[in-house]
DNA sequence: GAAACGTGGTG
DNA sequence: TCACCAAGTTT
């Protein structure tokens, strides 16, 4: 005889969930303001990224950018500085022209309805629900990684969350248990127990607020869940990467305005074989810049990985002569060096560097 | 639908 | 060291 399936009680279940989250939610600055402009700008910064990682950058973003007008209006360089070191920087540029189609087409309000909000630049269905809801008490689902991992267990859906159309599964079964009386505490509630409780390992079921209600607990599945299928290996690439030096400059050269770290400035770099000598990089150098670079001397090492390949990166130093520079090239002081948004390798370059005491 | 797109923390 | 992750969106 198999024991029989737990009743699932969409009321008592809200109640519980709603009850655990006002008494138990962890006070963060966001959960500070009814600004459904920073409500936005926190569930952006959120975006595949750790709570006390985004922390600091919010505060430091809503101070430089109090108002929608405010980010509306910044200069690209000076958004990516505020943004160095979160990552996706796609996610900041495509805020802004969020921001600015706020301002001129909806007079600056933020939509309220998930058509019109949907179709803002970096805003997906997640996103949509989360300011809807949170920001405006709209009834609708926002779907993130941890309310799949919870109602997959709470509910036992056994769909592969890694799948693109799974989440849709997920959305309609938000949509028939939300609670209209407080979709924000309900969305977020489902999202905090995620993050506190309804761990991806290791779930604290002996603590749930709403483990009455789960149908994994009850059938002791809570470690079987969610189904998710692996990501596969970063492929690993090699560079030779310059620093460059005429007088008190050093050369650094603005990345391309798409692709990864869009619109970064870094150190000016080359592909190399695994085994390339100092020689010939001064070599590709010399061809690169039609001569007056010498005294390649490689002086670290390091590795960057990224969430889809990984960066083998042997720094040099070099001296430079009069060159004439590609329009993405620069020469800057060491002030200059600390305006600039600088990511990913160029940032360990950089940092390297300073404590050299080069620059 | 798969792949691109970052970074730092953790077991 | 390494796999896996963390409040996803765009192409």
């Amino acid at each position: 005889m198999e024991a029989t399936a737990i009743e699932f009680n969409k009321n008592e279940f809200q109640q519980d969930l709603i009850r655990w989250f006002a008494a138990e939610k962890r006070d963060l600055p966001w959960r500070r303001t009814a600004d459904p402009y920073q409500i936005w700008i926190s569930e952006i910064m959120l975006q595949q990224t750790r709570v006390d990682t985004v922390i600091p950058y919010y505060t430091r973003f809503v101070e430089k950018f109090p108002t929608l007008y405010d980010l509306a209006e910044a200069d690209e360089e000076v958004l990516l500085k505020q943004w160095e070191g979160l990552g996706y920087y796609s996610r900041a540029r495509n805020l802004q022209a969020g921001v600015q189609e706020v301002a001129e087409k909806y007079g600056g309000i933020v939509p309220s309805n998930r058509k019109d909000i949907s179709s803002l630049k970096g805003v997906g269905p997640y996103t949509a629900g989360a300011v809807l809801s949170i920001a405006y008490g709209v009834p609708e689902h926002a779907v993130d990684g941890n309310v799949m991992r919870v109602l997959s267990r709470i509910l036992l859906i056994e769909e592969d969350i890694a799948k693109p159309k799974t989440r849709k599964i997920f959305e309609e079964a938000v949509m028939e248990i939300i609670s209209h009386e407080d979709p924000s505490s309900f969305n977020q509630g489902l999202m905090e127990l995620g993050a506190l409780i309804c761990t991806p390992t290791s779930p604290k079921c002996l603590l749930c607020p709403v483990r009455e209600h789960c149908a994994a607990f009850h059938e002791g599945k809570q470690h079987e869940l969610p189904i998710k299928t692996k990501a596969k290996k970063t492929k690993a690439t090699q560079y030779a990467m310059l620093a460059i030096e005429k007088e008190d400059k050093v050369l650094l050269e603005k990345r391309p305005s798409s692709g990864l770290l869009a619109n970064m400035w870094q150190f000016p770099m080359l592909e190399v074989t695994a085994e390339t000598l100092p020689l010939e990089i001064e070599e590709q150098l010399s061809e690169s810049f039609a001569g007056e670079v010498q005294s390649v001397e490689k002086f670290t090492s390091f590795k960057h990985v990224f969430s889809h390949l990984t960066w083998n990166v042997d720094a040099y130093t070099a001296k430079a002569g009069n060159l004439t520079l590609p329009a993405q090239m620069r020469w800057v002081t060491a002030e200059e060096l600390e305006l600039l948004p600088i990511a990913g390798p160029a940032q360990k370059m950089k940092t390297a560097l300073l404590q050299k005491g080069d620059v």
